[in-house]
DNA sequence: ATTTTTGTTTCAAATAGTGAAACTCGGTTT
DNA sequence: AAACCGAGTTTCACTATTTGAAACAAAAAT
């Protein structure tokens, strides 16, 4: 049941190859996968086509490049849909960034990571890394801390093994001890607060979405910019950012609740 | 060469039930699955398996349900940043959507059919079928025709075997013959629109988005209610739809091209 | 023209996938 | 209580697929 390291036989080596393509963030030649591929060349070779095929990757035969598949696309949108957060959270979020008036993350965690599912940004102002799909780590963002924080201990013991501990800024826990006396903090309050921990300059508060069984199926923040706002300017957002995570958790229950792998 | 109903290997197997899964619209049990699936119970099981372990699909083990895995969003997420229009197309499309106060649509052909790769919505006040990641057929729908008649004939023609001309309105093309007529006509005059022919109640103006060398890589359109505004109406927006279209096609062609798989 | 790099194909060996059948575990029926 | 049922899981001999060293082809570089 713990065997982790595993690679799940052929399917499992295809989707690595489908991450390794991801991870370049451009398109990429047959050969620059295969310098940084643990798979022989015709193998990863195979991969590649047969992936293409599926129209999981795309091929650009006039430059000879490989990039993500347009299926992912249509997969991720029925992803979106049905098996997260996010279709029974739009309405919320878009009534709470018209009131507040600032960018409203919804997040959940995977595999340890905290993935963005929907962003909400009432104004243009200043660019967070965050958008809808994109990974940051769970150690050193507001909804990631509150995540960690509500999760089940088991399930919080694996995430923090997954933690990497690299210092975005000068703010950001080193170390699981730190983190972890922080999380306690956090539970208690119902409330996690990111002071430039992941980007300088960017502050959040966080509350997390709980079903009536007080499972966290996720977090909700609102970010904003050190040059217009401290901490205290978002404590004043508190109940309407803490009521909204009720109503949503109430909601998603009628749903489904996601996993933690 | 032509042996497409060949799914390839046991990958191609695996994105199968991927599939079937998002075609549900909905969490679903294993047993659903295993009564419209090709595959015996034990293999099935083992896909199914394998793809929750890699997050590309998701179990819900209180309600014993699969939906779509968190995974295929972060991938997607990587997608679209870096192998579709959308990323370069982005700032277009919101000068444009500002200016005209129309909902505008971006899309790619994947496979036969319209995979809508962006949407901007400047006014809430109704409701296109359309979504990012979602896909329509190529059939009926402004861009998709207009993206039809701009591709190359093989490509074409393998396109229009691949239309299933399912009559969505009373407007809408019933056989290839039709089509291919009206396609032709839209080549020469650069334009398609959608005469509700898809959805009663909605038109639209599309242009194809095309490279220096004439190559279609996508399409714009502008929809619009037949509540509200007619066809000659949209054309007046014809002039600013060419030339976003036009610019879009220059950057889009230092990027990179797309795949007709 | 020759060498080097990059991409593609071959084929025997090895591995991983297959599916009939058998089993487990709740829940229901007799 | 015993027998039954259906959904889900495991086993295991059989086989089809995958594997990768090596060879090949094509394109770039020298």
């Amino acid at each position: 049941m713990y065997d982790a390291p595993h690679a799940d036989g052929t399917v499992g080596k295809a989707m690595q190859v489908l991450d390794q393509v991801a991870s370049f963030q451009r398109p990429v030649r047959f050969s620059e996968l295969l310098a940084n591929s643990p798979f022989p060349k015709p193998t990863l070779y195979r991969f590649v086509q047969t992936l293409t095929n599926q129209g999981m990757l795309a091929f650009d035969a006039e430059r000879q490049t490989y990039s993500m598949g347009l299926r992912l696309v249509r997969l991720a949108h029925a992803a979106w849909r049905h098996s997260s957060l996010a279709s029974v959270a739009r309405p919320f979020i878009e009534a709470l960034a018209e009131e507040i008036g600032e960018a409203i993350h919804l997040a959940q965690i995977d595999h340890g990571h905290v993935l963005f599912v929907d962003k909400y940004k009432a104004t243009d102002k200043f660019d967070t890394l965050a958008q809808a799909g994109k990974i940051a780590p769970g150690y050193c963002t507001g909804v990631g801390k509150v995540i960690l924080a509500f999760m089940p201990e088991a399930a919080q013991n694996r995430a923090l093994d997954e933690q990497s501990f690299v210092a975005c800024t000068p703010n950001t826990h080193r170390n699981r001890k730190t983190l972890a006396a922080e999380l306690s903090t956090i539970r208690e309050a119902g409330v996690a607060y990111d002071r430039e921990e992941h980007e300088l300059g960017i502050i959040s508060i966080a509350c997390p979405i709980l079903t009536g069984q007080q499972q966290v199926v996720g977090a909700l923040s609102i970010a904003t910019s050190t040059n217009r706002y401290c901490i205290d300017d978002l404590n004043k957002h508190w109940p309407d950012l803490h009521n909204t995570a009720n109503s949503m958790g109430a909601q998603a229950e009628v749903w489904q609740v996601p996993i933690w792998g």
